[in-house]
RNA sequence: CGGGCUGUGGCGCAGCUUGGUUAGCGCGUCGGUCUGGGGGACCGAAGGUCGGAGGUUCAAAUCCUCUCAGCCCGACCA
């Protein structure tokens, strides 16, 4: 195509609003535009990479079986009604009513609707299935950002599988699990599976495809020795063990006037690990103490994993002082009975530890654990932090700034059963079908490129998803022989079924070059009076900034088999 | 939802504290001349309900109240 006649609106500078790199240089080099917090429109070229990045990601899922489909974006609440989630998605599902007064749904995925197509899967026969579909999600997300990393339309593939048992699950996830990575090495992102927290979808197995950037909202946690890696909302690590302070007969009660943090005890000479961390929750309606080493941080996911709660907040203060007769900060479990207790494996078995005394300006020392608290239930539930050692071998873990671009997960049959499918076995007996959900964000990967390929000119595409591949740039185009000759390569570079842009603008060549490299077009060639006079054409290689002169007679040859190389990369 | 910040031509900003007559600057845009291998120079021009509503005042971008929108940090997710 011909610059002089595409819309490529591109900014000097980026709008004060965008803050992320992928979300100012897409901005900048005219590939999005936004209409409001969380919502995009794609113009030309955002759309060309997008399209590309869903081909990538359609071939490898075509690849593993995979068969595509499109479904409907709005749905009928009595689909989430019948699995439960028109209620537990809450807020976060858009939901609208039509001229009759039905309430229906924008779909945020897509495991009812599929869920009910399988119902037509009659017999083991049929399965496995592997289905999917790369269609627009809508979450009301409270919080849109980083520009297309957080939106709240957005498009996704999604699949799904069928199986008659775990073993065939297990395959199926396993056939994900490839084609995720083959899919990311094509778009050269470095994504890591890590073991991951399955959240709100339900389901066992949960593995997230993670990309290092500071842009990201994850953290995971590596081990240096080992290839254990996990998302830090399930990482574990092993505790450094702690030499105890000497036990005592019973608790003891020590005056702490005006103590209410665990730092002020510590001036006060309590080393934190010797201190038991109370906290006190509402959990699905009831109030529960929550107990921790006092250096450690609670992290709710990880109990909310553990015990299939649903809602977890803080306490207010005022019923924790109905509860417990003291204020947050003077708390403590010692002869506390009547309510849950959990507490972390961090205190198993420690004695002479300091707690509050559940009255104000009072504390307990010379606590026994096991001795003095009525322990419920020991969660791990604690969030590790940089430098703890692994617990699969004795190296050191490190923290890391991710972005999930991919998430895969065995359902299991919740959805399937909950749908009523069902299909009949080899024993003619009836089976309900295991189910596997896998994600990845189309935009989403779109800007973890971003993330990841670019340098202070601009954006640097993988030749796979570049909006266009070669970008002719003519220096000067009133020169006859400039233009006689790119028009030429153009046309034979079309003829080659290259994505070639030529850049016919009647501007400054600084600005072509700066604007080439703004929007990140992989090969550059340069075409004017000076190169066709010397019979050599200069050829800049945006991702290396190297520059190779090409013989102006075989430059097509040569452009040809380099777009064909960069195509095929894979970046394992 | 809690905390912090911002709304002034397409983009980046100044002006606001201490109200005052034609609301400025840079970039971009349009026309022209000269230019032409890294965002060039000069001449001329277009383009703004100062986010919105209400109020105070002789007078509001500026002060007050309400409201909407956007960004960043936290609780949630491809």
């Amino acid at each position: 195509m011909r610059w002089s006649n595409l819309f490529i609106p591109t900014l000097r500078e980026a709008p004060a609003e965008a803050d992320a790199v992928n979300h100012q240089l897409l901005l900048r080099g005219g590939f999005i535009r936004q209409l409001q917090s969380g919502h995009y429109s794609m113009l030309p070229l955002g759309w060309r990479v997008h399209e590309k990045v869903g081909e990538v990601i359609r071939q490898e899922m075509n690849a593993v079986g995979g068969q595509e489909f499109l479904l409907p974006a709005m749905h009928q609440a009595s689909l989430w009604q019948q699995s439960g989630r028109w209620e537990s998605m809450g807020e976060e599902m858009f939901r609208l009513t039509d001229r009759k007064g039905a309430d229906l749904a924008l779909g945020m995925t897509h495991e009812e609707v599929f869920a009910t197509l399988s119902l037509e899967l009659a017999s083991y026969r049929d399965l496995p299935q592997i289905w999917y579909q790369i269609q627009w999600k809508f979450r009301d997300e409270p919080r849109p950002k980083a520009g297309l990393l957080r939106v709240r339309e957005f498009a996704m593939k999604d699949s799904y599988s069928f199986d008659i048992d775990d073993k065939g699950l297990d395959a199926s996830f396993d056939l994900h699990h490839g084609a995720y990575q083959v899919i990311f090495s094509r778009l050269d992102l470095d994504a890591i599976p890590v073991q991951a927290s399955s959240g709100a979808m339900g389901g066992s197995a949960s593995v997230e495809f993670m990309v290092a950037s500071p842009a990201g909202e994850d953290d995971v946690v590596q081990c240096d020795g080992c290839d254990y890696a996990a998302n830090l909302e399930r990482a574990t690590a092993s505790l450094a063990p702690v030499q105890d302070q000497s036990g005592s007969d019973a608790p003891e009660s020590i005056p702490t006037p005006g103590i209410r943090t665990i730092k002020a005890l510590v001036d006060a000479g309590h080393p934190p690990e010797h201190q038991i961390k109370t906290l006190v929750y509402r959990v699905d309606g009831s109030l529960v103490l929550i107990l921790l080493r006092g250096d450690h941080a609670f992290l709710e996911q990880k109990f909310l994993d553990a015990t299939g709660a649903i809602d977890l907040e803080p306490a207010e203060a005022d019923e924790i002082r109905a509860l417990l007769g003291a204020s947050p900060g003077s708390l403590g479990a010692v002869g506390v009975s009547g309510l849950t207790i959990y507490a972390d494996p961090g205190l198993e078995g420690r004695v002479g530890m300091t707690t509050g005394a559940n009255e104000d300006d009072l504390h307990l020392t010379g606590v026994d654990v096991a001795r003095d608290i009525a322990v419920d239930q020991w969660l791990d539930m604690r969030e590790i932090t940089e430098g703890e050692s692994c617990s699969s071998c004795d190296g050191t873990l490190t923290i890391m700034r991710c972005i999930e671009t991919g998430h895969i997960f065995k359902l299991g049959r919740k959805y399937s059963e909950a749908m009523g499918v069902s299909v009949l076995d080899a024993e003619g007996e009836t089976r309900v079908p295991t189910m596997g959900s896998y994600g990845i964000g189309v935009g989403r990967a779109m800007a973890a490129i971003v993330e990841t390929h670019h340098d202070d000119a601009g954006m640097i595409w993988p030749m796979c998803v570049a909006p266009f591949e070669i970008v002719l740039t003519v220096v000067k185009v009133d020169h006859e022989g400039s233009m006689a000759l790119a028009e030429a390569a153009y046309e034979s570079l079309l003829a080659a079924g290259i994505d070639v842009l030529l850049d016919d603008r009647d501007v400054r060549p600084g600005v072509k070059f700066a604007d080439s490299e703004l929007i990140g077009i992989p090969l550059r060639v340069t075409i004017g009076p000076r190169g066709i006079d010397n019979g050599v054409l200069e050829l800049t290689i945006r991702a290396t900034s190297e520059q190779e002169d090409l013989p102006v007679d075989d430059l097509v040859e040569r452009l040809v088999e380099l777009v064909h190389e960069g195509r095929s990369a894979l970046s394992l």
